[in-house]
DNA sequence: CTACACGATGTTAGCGCTAACACAAACAGA
DNA sequence: TCTGTTTGTGTTAGCGCTAACATCGTGTAG
């Protein structure tokens, strides 16, 4: 064996010292009820005294379990996953939990890597970001028997619990919003579509409220972005040159829509005058830049909060009401689109979008 | 005991299906050049036909060392840190480890609590964002005996390893650079100081450059602002009301300084021409808002790369060549500010800030 | 006064893996 | 041929902790 490091204070050399079993120690640190008041009191001063921090290796072995939950996101430059992890850590941390965090970059391999190192990790929990997983990914989880939550969406088969919302729906509802306002020739920039069941369904979401409210819809209408101001300015430019005819461009995200729009500052493009713009997300700038950002609120913060708390309830044994919580949504009308008209006498509009494809 | 999950696979059912003892599967995983060709295929059959995923908590146990890695963070709102971590994962990732993230919220109680947690994870090695820590933090990190590197910062004393640039060299250089394109007036919004050492070496860095400078200085040219666009458009719109005699506001980072411009647009207040502007860190969004964002470029991918690296190449037993490593920095005029004048005939300002207070 | 419950603490036996050493077979050099 | 070395694999003994059961003392009911 590794010879064990004699300056690492162990258990037994708190227990030695405040004259009680290794157990009792254990018991005192675990569950303090379960010890007397005075016993507890020597061991707490051996344990300050001696500086000792339990090795939760040592006692994830012993118990079959750890206090360590993982999450893979996508990338963490986004803003928007920002405010998720910040959700998960809030809960996590009141219920003394730590967070693995992983990034996927978007690709299905990495996230099999993550996922099977943090099952490696024996983690009593995973959260992961959209419902594209590989073959070998669901092999893994549903293998594993733990908690899984999937989150930013709700619709199909969750393989466990799913937290977030219909992208699809949302997507629809923003292009119903534009054309309430009178659009009728809308274009839309995605974000790269590659293993994002988001960013697809944000798509798909544009295309078939584009058709069944019957505005005039051209694949020449559609771009695709990498996420950055800068590639939103870029792929502007090139829509609205090649597209005179469009009267609203719509982002995929406010970072991309914020990039047009600042664009259009540079090249005295009037908004909404002359083009409405439209983003997703309500990042804190689109309230700020001039005119405000027409967008979509997301519960960025409640997606990690709630994905955290049904795992933290469901490792309690508690049951939880549902497998799948939908979280909404909510459209912000602001200056970078006209605002809705009037409803005219007959809104023959349908009411709420399909719940996807 | 917690009786064994009968339905986990274990190493030594790979051993059995593919006929070997255990250690030879630990060696095929670990150090396959150990195990001859024709033995690890059939051991890599076995893990694939069971689809085993070895248990790193016993691995850890049994060996003292995990492939964790714990990093400290203020906050994960903050793009800029996103950067950094950015940079520490692509080096993890390449190097097969994992990374254990935790937020402070700027507290040193909190940033004890999960020194305190990833130590008990037996992390491997630690990266912290500052050099203000708890004494019993200290205290900690010196009994772990692992590779600990402070972020974000170079001056004074290192635990141990230290990555970044001088806050306060930075925070004096644009102050310099302001007065060289004939601001005497400068006003400066702080962030909030408390627990923080980077936001309290910048104000340090404004109040010794408005002096050695020969500067207007008044107290009442500072404030303190919250990280947010909307905190920086309130104080501004505070600062040059109150102070109408000021030539240039520089804020302690993009965010608030964006903030003001954008407030600035909506006001009308003329930038650069009736008041400057200037911030700190070249966010993306820097350089899109319009006119462009005078600022100072920071290192942040590479300060977490340089720290993953430093921590990587320690684990493995190559020496380092520094326990400091300064990443420099650099100024990026832009149109918030006018331009710097050609030099004068006898530039007599300071050649190089001091190194700290 | 005995029997039993209960609360507090201790003893024992691993959790799944790896370090160190052991050993057998194959090979090389004298 | 013998010896030493190298290569590939196995045996043994934990790593530090906790679950389960054991034990001991005290209080309480009959």
């Amino acid at each position: 064996m590794a010879k064990r490091d004699e300056t690492q204070v162990r258990m037994e050399d708190v227990a030695k010292l405040a004259g009680v079993s290794v157990i009792t120690v254990s018991r005192a640190l675990r569950q303090p009820g379960k010890v007397v008041e005075q016993t507890r009191t020597k061991i707490m001063q051996a344990v300050e005294q001696t500086g000792y921090i339990p090795n939760l290796v040592a006692g994830g072995l012993a118990s079959q379990r750890t206090n360590v939950v993982g999450a893979v996101i996508p990338t963490i430059t986004n803003s928007i996953f920002a405010d998720t992890i910040r959700g998960m850590s809030d809960v996590f941390a009141a219920a003394g939990m730590q967070l693995l965090l992983g990034t996927s970059g978007y690709s299905l391999l990495r996230e099999e890597e993550l996922v099977a190192a943090m099952l490696g990790q024996r983690a009593s929990a995973l959260i992961l970001t959209g419902a594209t997983h590989s073959k070998r990914t669901r092999a893994y989880l549903e293998r594993a028997r733990i908690p899984v939550v999937e989150t930013w969406v709700v619709d199909q088969r969750p393989i466990d619990l799913r937290v977030g919302f219909s992208n699809f729906d949302v997507s629809y509802a923003m292009v119903r919003h534009l054309a309430s306002s009178g659009y009728r020739r809308i274009g839309f920039v995605s974000a790269p579509v590659k293993a994002n069941d988001r960013a697809e369904a944000r798509l798909r979401g544009y295309r078939e409220a584009a058709r069944d409210l019957g505005l005039t819809y051209k694949r020449s209408y559609e771009r695709q972005a990498a996420f950055s101001f800068r590639h939103g300015a870029e792929v502007f430019v090139d829509l609205v040159e090649s597209e005179p005819a469009l009267e609203a461009v719509y982002f995929a995200n406010d970072i991309l829509a914020i990039g047009a729009l600042l664009e259009a500052q540079r090249r005295g493009i009037a908004i909404p005058d002359h083009i409405g713009i439209a983003g997703f997300d309500d990042v804190d700038l689109a309230s700020e830049v001039n005119p405000g950002l027409t967008t979509v609120r997301l519960p960025r913060y409640e997606i990690g909060r709630v994905a955290a708390e049904l795992i933290t309830k469901t490792l309690m044994g508690d049951p939880v009401p549902s497998k799948i919580v939908d979280l909404g949504f909510q459209i912000i009308q602001r200056g970078t689109t006209r605002p809705p008209r009037p409803e005219p006498d007959a809104p023959k509009l349908p009411k709420r979008a399909r719940a996807s494809r």
